[in-house]
RNA sequence: UCAGUUGGCUGGAUGGCCGCUAUCAUUUGCGUGGUAGAGGAAAGUCCGGGCUCCGAGGAGACAGGAUGCCGGAUAACGUCCGGCGAGGGUGACCUUAGGGAAAGUGCCACAGAAAGGAUACCGCCCUGCUUUAUGCAGGGUAAGGGUGAAAGGGUGCGGUAAGGGCGCACCGCGUUUUUGGUAACAAAGGCGGCUUGGUAAACCCCAUCCGGAGCAAGACCAAAUAGGGGCAGCGCGAAACAGCGUUGGCGCAAGCCUUCACUGCUUUCAGAUCCGUCUUUUGAUUGACUGCCCGGGUUGGUUGCAUGAGAUGUCUGGUAACAGCCAUCCUAGAUGAAUGGUCAUCGCCCUACCGAUAUAAUGUCGGCAGGGUACAAAACCCGGCUUACAGGCCAACUGAUAUU
RNA sequence: GCACCCUUCGUCUAGCGGCUUAGGACUCUGCCCUUUCACGGCAGCAACACGGGUUCAAAUCCCGUAGGGUGCA
């Protein structure tokens, strides 16, 4: 057993357009993307977190970005695995929305983005 | 009490849990604790500066751009303050790119007779002919009609054949004198009879200002790739010695000291950025070095980077913008980008309902429910401008109504 | 962050300050043609990003705002 470290931040575009096409689990507030983290280390946890100029000003995106860096925090230990990249993509909701909805769609997101679709086999 | 004008301030509070950035202390270390941490616009990037690099001898000119009543403030400004003129409002007050149109050029569509050296369509008047109703011809006019955004001063009276600055009064315009004011300008008087329409946010003229690029500027370090290619790198000796001549001085003379020029298979140093090689001597060339350009690679870190035209307060000068003295203080520094996330309670606002109360309209107080609680995130730093903003507060002033 | 550029029918574009009710092409709608469709012909709908200012007059000139777009280590 890996025993995981404190989730780090992906901070350069190439990790970023690595997991575009990774799996993914969305939600109305928030798209959840996973995938491996290209030799960073087996028990490495990352965590990127995107808000386009479509969530809003820079108010409503830094905003979206503070709250996704509330909601791992919460829930990445037990449910992020280890040597795994994760991307965080802001949705407009996610300004308005209660955080008790949030909270529920983090929880599920987080156990179903690993599970791949059905129509992403080959 | 209602309506309004101007200027300024503020931009929710408390607590619990979980966190971020910087820094300090402590600890072997994990870590723990303390302190600090967005704005009035941080925004738009519309002006002006500091700072950095490039260019340039100082400076100026052409081109281009900007500004434009007067005086002041300022590091500077297209900003601010005070005043003037014009326009608007009952008023407090507001708006104002507001130099030059007799330096020149251009434009003024359509309509209209005529659009800038005025002109004459309908009219009005006079004369002549025909005739007594009009018409025709010639002339005088610009009051009236009509067109237009604009018709070559306006109104009134006199005068006239009808009219007309033809004459007069007032107003306007031009010019001039005096007075007040630093000035813009204002007031009063004289003269001219009117000659000169608008447009410069059309070209232009005048006055003043402006070199270019921007912290992704610039500097340093590390790593990686490469160990590449091209161009350029400013020269035309100096000294010593010897010989011969020569200038000056001393000396009877020999000679000694001294100045300058020429010569030398002579010597030393230099010589083209440096070293080497060749040749025979001021040439050639390999390599290295330096600078610039091309090509290739990297997409990291440090610095610039927060003590500054700094903030607060008292006093002084000034109508004010602002300036000065003194005292106190240090107040964000991120880089996929920190300064928060969440929960609870309270505050504030709006709407509906209920109750009480004073009523001319309606307002005030209490309770309960629902909804809302803005605009907006530093990115080198300052001074402004412009734009966005739920609401709340303060001061001064104006108008209307009522009462005394 | 800094430096710039552009906005005209649904789309692509013309447009000396007045001649314009803003022109053209494609598209769309209706009618004609054809047995029908296509092609063609005729007619129609449809725009100056917004707010101020200068001017007698603004799509055009000036200022501001909004929305798009480009470049720079």
């Amino acid at each position: 057993m890996i025993t995981p470290k404190q989730p780090q931040t992906l901070k350069n575009r190439k990790d970023f357009l690595r997991l575009r096409h990774s799996s993914k689990w969305v939600t109305p507030n928030f798209i959840l993307q996973a995938g491996g983290n290209g030799g960073a280390g087996e028990d490495v946890i990352r965590f990127g977190y995107t808000a386009s100029k479509k969530v809003g000003n820079a108010v409503a995106r830094n905003r979206a970005k503070r709250r996704m860096r509330a909601l791992v925090r919460l829930y990445w230990s037990g449910l992020a695995r280890p040597g795994h990249d994760y991307v965080l993509i802001a949705r407009p909701k996610i300004v308005q929305v209660s955080f008790d909805i949030l909270e529920k769609d983090m929880e599920k997101a987080l156990k179903h983005v690993h599970k791949p679709r059905r129509k992403d086999r080959k």
